[in-house]
DNA sequence: CTGATATCATTTGCATACGAATGAATTTGA
DNA sequence: TCAAATTCATTCGTATGCAAATGATATCAG
């Protein structure tokens, strides 16, 4: 239905395509857009697995506080690449389950730093070895050359 | 941070680290679901920095019922990836706006037929174009045959 | 020193995204 | 055939994700 009411035109246009590979047909599936999203939420849905009662963000601000320590809301987000609505909403939730504490920083009364509980220390390092079991089962459906390749390409797009 | 109080057995794990490539370390940025979810944030930006009033799963509703006419609301979920409950909103929003129609499955009566109005076939012809150079742009970073490359491997993941 | 700028955090509004529960309609299988 | 299972759509609750506006604080420039 993409082309409704077939001219003569169209059929023209049709036998260029098939010498030219098909390039005036637009097809969602093959787009770089549509397959990126598809393979985040695949990913998504294998963290959930392993790790039910933590989303990837979540996790990422836990792994990222564990990794650096004490930082201020704000510069957590840079790292995790959150903008400071969203970072602000993990925070509260991590927060609510005493798996972070905030402050305020003595110096700049703006800042509101943030570091881990031992709750949170303790949920981490436990968590660690799931995610490497995650990230080995994203990668699965590649070989080990194939998914090397492919974490140097994406880096490049990310 | 992520090991405070450095023992013996701390110095001693680093040495082991230093032979074996770091494997103790867990480094969030490594990580390809993290690498993942950046990349997809890139692709929506330039998404949204070329069609501001249309967002992709919004974009890929009209490109799909261009290419396959009318279907049943969960059908066209299956076919762009999203889970009922999500389709409906966007389908709500796209109705609201006047690009799709909705109506009963004379046979079926628990289906939702939706189709493409005719402002919505003018809408989706009219930012086809547009869609190319969004991917165009999303893989600038990559020379063709890295491009190619990746896509491959992307879609053997998603 | 002070007015203009910039930064940090918060809030609101909107749009995915998904699990779980529900109800209506259809299909299956004994 | 008819009860059980399945399918389709909706609704609710929770969690990102971002733009824009706001207020508090800090920094900079003249």
């Amino acid at each position: 239905m993409g082309r409704p009411q077939m001219s003569g035109e169209d059929n023209l246009l049709r036998l260029v395509e098939a010498e030219d590979g098909d390039e005036n047909n637009y097809h969602l599936q093959d787009q770089v857009g549509f397959i990126l999203r598809k393979a985040h939420q695949r990913h998504v849905s294998i963290f959930a697995s392993h790790i039910g009662d933590l989303t990837p963000p979540q996790f990422a601000a836990l792994a990222k506080l564990y990794d650096i320590g004490e930082t201020s809301q704000n510069q957590l987000g840079t790292l995790i690449a959150m903008d400071a609505a969203t970072v602000k909403g993990v925070i509260d939730r991590l927060k609510a389950r005493g798996l972070v504490e905030v402050s305020k920083h003595e110096v700049d009364k703006r800042r509101l730093l943030v570091n881990l509980t031992p709750e949170g220390r303790q949920a981490i390092e436990r968590l660690i070895p799931l995610a490497r079991a995650i990230t080995e089962e994203t990668l699965a459906p590649l070989t080990a050359k194939e998914a090397a390749t492919f974490l140097r390409l994406l880096a490049k797009l990310a």
